[in-house]
DNA sequence: CCCAATTAAGTTGTGCACAATCTAAACGGG
DNA sequence: CCCGTTTAGATTGTGCACAACTTAATTGGG
């Protein structure tokens, strides 16, 4: 039989969460640079990867619903770096488009992934299977 | 030469957020019950570990900054589940105690931990596995 | 064809996270 | 013993997360 404790230390779940903000905490220096959030830049590689997105999938992608979406994306708007496009077939879908700015910032953000990948220093091996496991683990705890 | 690139899902941080979120989602009804959030738990957690606790050593162990623990520690004293204690030979230091009634919690508490181990539904193994390899980055990350 | 139900998005309110700033108590070297 | 420095803690402001609610456009069954 297994032994669930409440002991700090035991639980899975405050490692995942300290490591979480651990990892958010050493983006930070670098993304500030680029001027974004840590969200910020989870919505800029989307677009990067896809171009243009509906706000809907975006939200999809990252599993953040509007509450969190809506005002995040006004600020990357105000801060020039998408567009907002609703759609004429369907006024009630929004497109998000990146502005040439929001393009140009790519080039800048290539450094960031390599910085990253150093300082957690866990080797391909790891990494993947770190990787592996957390999506096994996302997958479970959602269903 | 290892491939670093600008991918949502290549990147070990996405997945390690997306996880850390799933768990915590799947917290919130049973700590609802407890009347508790996510972070009000983790303090609840060491303090019925070891009694009571002076707000810097809390801080330590959660890797929080007074910043968040301060509102967070007045909620939990205005619920009625701790009192805080300035030291009389340190008028700086705050010590957090728990009251009778924060103790009680922790009889309910007992079915959190094997409820979400449940669901997590990782076996003993890859449990173990995940938890080394979240302190290992975790400590890469933040030195 | 119409209207009830659904869908996309936004808004409001609460509670973290965290940087920056502030206060007051304690310490320590000259 | 005094004052500059350090330390414990709180406060303020910004930006997520997320639940609950609102709005407006679209859809689909009778």
């Amino acid at each position: 039989m297994r032994d669930f404790t409440l002991e700090l230390d035991d639980q899975l779940c405050f490692a995942l969460y300290a490591a979480s903000r651990a990892v958010t905490a050493r983006y930070r220096p670098l993304l500030d640079d680029l001027g974004l959030t840590y969200p910020q830049y989870l919505v800029m590689l989307v677009l990067w990867e896809r171009g243009s997105v509906p706000v809907k999938d975006l939200a999809a992608a990252l599993q953040l619903d509007y509450g969190t979406l809506s005002p995040l994306l006004k600020r990357l708007e105000s801060a020039g770096l998408i567009r907002r496009e609703r759609r004429p077939d369907d006024e009630r879908s929004v497109r998000i488009v990146l502005t040439g700015h929001g393009d140009e910032l790519r080039e800048r953000a290539k450094d960031v992934p390599p910085a990253i990948g150093d300082a957690m220093n866990l080797g391909q091996e790891d990494t993947a299977r770190l990787r592996a496991l957390l999506r096994t683990l996302a997958d479970n705890v959602s269903r």
